[in-house]
DNA sequence: AGCTTTGGATTACGCATGTAATCCGTGGAT
DNA sequence: ATCCACGGATTACATGCGTAATCCAAAGCT
């Protein structure tokens, strides 16, 4: 008797899947061609691999496919938030001990963060502690 | 010719290898059986597992290797704010397009951070600016 | 003097990943 | 009517990774 069927836990997505993801992601919806042109330049990928690609994708739940005529459109299935998310904490753990600070910390010191970066930054930041103070 | 020989670029660490290089990089030095200690309980891994983990680790050159007496001790052999910055950079790039705030935004929208790292975060923010005002 | 424990070396093994190639069928170009 | 390009399905194939087991030798326990 599984409780908790189907609550189709975001699934893993691999280096090169996430390229793939996040061209989907941006589109909304595109068949095999618009990514492959998406991709093109950018990248020196076969269209055969990003087919693979697509395929896995599909395979573990992350595009979800409809039939358009003789080809398929996919539209992904999971959001890119949930998504980005799950992979933030899990690269946090692994590297930082699960701690954001010296992360943000690391990558200021290396000069990484542009001025409108801090500005953002610092506008999130507010509105964190007017949260926090309320 | 090659110009920039053995600059050692620093390797690729696998998950469960960060999970090693986080207890090299804290103890500073530490044999096999230390670092099994230290993760017992924390982790189920077999000794065998930790070994083929170092053993790994050192051939791609991450740990050096010292003989003592029996047995070795092992010490990192890559510096790990190098090594966080490369995985952070590489993580920046796969999911949110190399752009930091996004980042951060996401952590902050689901309180994942606590109000001392604001305060940390709001600490670094004001050198950060102090240094590209000056 | 044996037996056990432990670490190094070698080997294992299935799954994931990166990166496709091949085969097949059809819709469009000629 | 023919041929080609392109998409889907299937297959490939070397590495890397997670997770060890085996084998061997020395070191310590009994």
């Amino acid at each position: 008797m599984p409780e908790d069927e189907d609550i189709a836990p975001t699934p893993r997505i691999s280096d090169a899947e996430w390229t793939v993801m996040n061209v989907l992601w941006q589109r909304g919806t595109s068949t095999l061609s618009e990514v492959v042109k998406e991709l093109e330049g950018r990248l020196s990928w076969k269209p055969r691999t990003v087919q693979s690609l697509i395929r896995r994708l599909t395979d573990k739940g992350a595009l979800a496919v409809e039939a358009v005529g003789r080809e398929f459109r996919y539209t992904p299935a999971v959001a890119q938030d949930q998504c980005q998310h799950e992979e933030s904490v899990s690269f946090l753990d692994r590297v930082f001990a699960g701690r954001l600070t010296p992360f943000v910390a690391g990558m200021m010191e290396r000069e990484e963060v542009s001025k409108d970066d801090l500005a953002a930054l610092r506008e999130m930041l507010n509105q964190a502690e007017q949260k926090l103070k309320k």
